[in-house]
DNA sequence: TATATACGTAACCATTTGATTACACAAATA
DNA sequence: TATTTGTGTAATCAAATGGTTACGTATATA
């Protein structure tokens, strides 16, 4: 069998970010991390690094621009709030790889059952 | 049955590039999907973009030092080959929020229903 | 053997990225 | 009203990125 991989990326709308580019910084990522359990205001995600606050803050402005984060204003605060259905363009383009490997792990798992027996019959 | 599962990431061969800073470039991801139906040389590679071959070769490098593709030269040609199930750690990272997303369409399903219940009740 | 081919790599360059500090401003608080 | 707090943004900078051309080199071919 065959499978048969279409380069999606083309078809898709032109984004102001893009979210694989959004989500190739780490900071960025553990971020993400952080407002899976809970929404937080940017100081409080910013007290979570070492970098300073305007650097978090612009992490959080391309989280936003790709969606992945949408920001509520509450007074002064402003909370983040994950948008996690936005990571699904990179789930899908993940997808498409993870029946790639597996066809290519039964393979090679057929092939270890095939040497078991090559080296039982040679006994 | 046995099933061997490679965890390559896992095993602590230290990779110089990160997985998801090399898919974060959209012309790495297209050499991907090219060599997801075919291994490929290099210049077969390049034949598909509009950038030089030199440019082809160092993304194909950097899929090479994250593992994504391995390379066997025959003869003066090097052929690409495709190791999808390097993209685990993605899918694994990923994996969690596709959780998160599913919970929150689920609410909101729900959400949906009794709204629709409500309106009915109004009529 | 001379030439063509398939690369990798070095030198170079423009742009992007990711950080900093300084500042502006609205909202809360004293 | 004066001050503190939470935040965005501008100016600036070093490093990384991604492209180019030029060149070196091993392998195939004439």
């Amino acid at each position: 069998m065959v499978t048969y991989i279409f380069v999606t990326n083309r078809l898709h709308i032109r984004m102001r970010r893009d979210v694989f580019q959004a989500i190739a910084d780490p900071v960025r990522r553990d971020i993400i991390g952080l407002l899976a359990n809970q929404e937080l205001t940017v100081n409080s995600v910013a007290e979570n690094f070492d970098i300073s606050r305007p650097a978090v803050s612009n992490h959080i402005k391309i989280l936003s621009e790709c969606g992945i984060v949408v920001i509520h204003k509450k007074g002064r605060e402003r909370y983040c709030q994950i948008q996690p259905q936005n990571l699904l363009p990179v789930a899908e383009w993940i997808e498409q790889y993870r029946k790639l490997w597996e066809e290519k792990l039964d393979s090679f798992e057929s092939y270890l059952m095939k040497l078991q027996t090559k080296n039982k019959n040679d006994e």
